[in-house]
DNA sequence: GCCGTTTTCGGCCCGACTGTTTTCAGTCG
């Protein structure tokens, strides 16, 4: 028995229960014990006060015992019994929840999608009381729609979404100002819909003018506080838009920004001083709400320092808020170590991306090309890193507030060797190796792929050390965990590449190498210029796995850059 | 089902919108 299986089985509890149209604070606590357990750090062999954690009381406690003694829950298996399989489904359906689904079996005998698309079609629902002839054709409809959409889409794709509806808020004069939120915003690497909070003394006009202005496929709900959409953009995106008052944006923000349970967390901290929480503000004990200027300020109001979007998770951050001063920001970010250039596959001289780094207030960078094995990319073969040192060194000489290093993103080849021999890595300040080709090798074979960058002394970071794409592809496979030692062995930087396709280390991992002393660096990998504010989003993914600023090396300031890095 | 320095019952985060109701339940985030 392990702590992964409980789990498991309080959340399956939880979901036939709710399929029962159970109480919802009932299913609620097999949820929130599910969520006890998850958070303890602790195996289950190290757990030997597991019955007394807060939030297992006599019930999940039975199910506890009988997992342990029995292997199985005697709770879950009545309910499987109980509760017809295809009526899992039907949660997921818009606009049923737990009571209705309840209702539509032990009335009309629903167990499966099939059978309520046949009871819709043959009018039966709309006779039930509570359900009618509209509730009835939106079932029917959402029936047909079930399994067609992604639940879920990658942060970049979000992005793109993002910023297409930022432009288009941009050009309506009734907005004040507006901000998005939700889960885009707390960088997370998935997101099921998008949220933005608008300030506005108009709300109808802007309702009106945002659905002209945005390929709608649907509206789902459309009032004076919020208009919520489909869009049908490259996939089907849900939307949803709050119109608050100026006073109202930083606690309409914070509400919407989530996640979930940080803001039950902060609820719960408000109550125990009398006062509550809501998006429009903090109601005082006297009645009156109370309105901030800013998030800080809020949180401020409770003897908090400001907690970043991306570390807004679990609640757990609200516990470790004397840590977040330590957290790295983006203003401490001092430099970008890997982007590309029209030498190899970039959009931009070598002058331009300086240029555009020195604009963004870096001291320094490092110009990082393809290498010659990679022709796809145009990768430079040793003659031409020679000629492109030459014009890095003239361009330099042509700046006195930044400094740009030479470097270079040679592959590892399938084989295990590098692309690159020695004497020329000498060359060069900064050396980038990188995996982009035979993904489908054995972990072994990657491995020894990685070690032969890894044991190089002329190697300084390893990039993207995963190879994965966010909800496309999974990467190589590599021991990450070996990789983290290795590094920690031969004093390599791991990248956290920011590009949002990637974010490559992740969080998971970022946790780890911090833990074993490993330095970090986060980086664009820009093949133009305005993917160099890939950094922005980076460092708040950075945030999510709580790295502090020293170990990030981009922080460093240049003299130190240049002492422990580049002439190590 | 869980919890308790307002403690063994009554609340559990809070509010918007829709559709079905004539005052509110259900769903959603």
């Amino acid at each position: 028995m392990n702590k992964k299986t409980i789990i498991r089985t309080f959340e399956k509890i939880a979901l036939y229960m709710e399929l029962l149209g159970e109480n919802p604070f009932k299913v609620g606590a097999f949820r929130k014990a599910a969520n006890v357990l998850e958070l303890d750090p602790r195996s289950l062999s190290e757990m030997d006060d597991i019955l007394k954690l807060k939030g297992i009381g006599k019930g999940t406690g039975a199910v506890i015992i009988d997992l342990l003694e029995k292997g199985e829950s005697d709770l879950l298996k009545e309910l499987e019994h109980e509760v017809p399989k295809g009526l899992l489904p039907l949660l997921k359906v818009p606009g049923l929840g737990g009571k209705r689904i309840a209702k539509l079996r032990e009335t009309l005998g629903i167990d499966s999608v099939e059978s309520l698309r046949q009871a819709c079609e043959l009018n039966k629902v709309s006779e039930l009381p509570g359900f009618g002839k509209k509730t009835e054709e939106k079932l029917l409809h959402e029936l047909q729609q079930l399994g067609t959409r992604k639940e879920k889409l990658p942060v970049w794709q979000i992005e793109s979404i993002v910023h297409a509806i930022e432009e288009e808020l941009r050009r309506i004069p009734e907005i004040t100002r507006f901000s998005v939120a939700g889960s885009f915003r707390r960088a997370e690497e998935m997101s099921s819909d998008v949220d933005f909070i608008i300030v506005t003394d108009n709300p109808a006009v802007v309702r009106e003018k945002v659905v002209s202005a945005l390929p709608v496929e649907e509206t789902v709900a459309a009032g004076d506080a919020k208009l919520s959409i489909v869009l049908d953009m490259t996939d089907a995106v849900d939307v949803d838009f709050r119109f608050v008052t100026d006073e109202q944006f930083a606690t309409a923000l914070h509400h919407f920004t989530g996640s979930k349970d940080h803001n039950v967390k902060m609820r719960q901290l408000a109550k125990s001083k009398g006062m509550k929480i809501s998006e429009y503000g903090v109601e005082q004990e006297d009645g009156t709400t109370k309105t901030f200027s800013s998030e800080k300020a809020f949180f401020k109001f409770f003897d908090l320092p400001y907690i970043p979007p991306s570390v807004r998770t679990n609640g757990t951050e609200i516990d470790r808020a004397d840590e977040i001063a330590e957290l790295v920001t983006v203003q401490d970010i001092r430099g970008d170590f890997h982007m590309h250039t029209t030498w190899s596959d970039g959009g931009y001289s070598i002058r331009e991306m300086a240029e555009a780094c020195r604009a963004k207030g870096y001291t320094h960078m490092v110009i990082t090309d393809h290498t010659h094995y990679l022709k796809v990319a145009n990768g430079l073969t040793p003659e031409r890193v020679r000629e492109q040192i030459a014009e890095i060194r003239k361009v330099n000489a042509e700046f006195d507030d930044i400094e740009i290093f030479c470097g270079t993103e040679m592959d590892i080849l399938p084989d295990g060797t590098l692309d690159f021999e020695d004497d020329l890595l000498q060359e060069l300040d900064f050396v980038i190796a990188s995996i982009h080709s035979n993904f489908n090798q054995s972990q072994e074979q990657i491995m020894e792929r990685l070690y032969a960058a890894m044991k190089n002394p002329y190697v300084h970071m390893i990039a993207h050390p995963t190879g994965r794409i966010i909800g496309q592809r999974e990467g190589y496979n590599p021991d990450v965990m070996q990789l983290i030692e290795w590094a920690k062995e031969h004093h390599k930087i791991l990248e956290l590449n920011g590009n949002p396709h990637r974010f490559d280390l992740c969080t998971e991992y970022l946790v780890a190498a911090q833990e074993a002393g490993v330095k970090i660096a986060i980086n664009t990998d820009a093949h133009a210029i305005d993917q160099l504010n890939y950094m922005d989003i980076a460092v708040n993914y950075a945030q999510k796995a709580w790295l502090k600023k020293e170990t990030v090396v981009n922080t460093w300031p240049l003299e130190q850059f240049i002492r422990e890095i580049i002439r190590k």
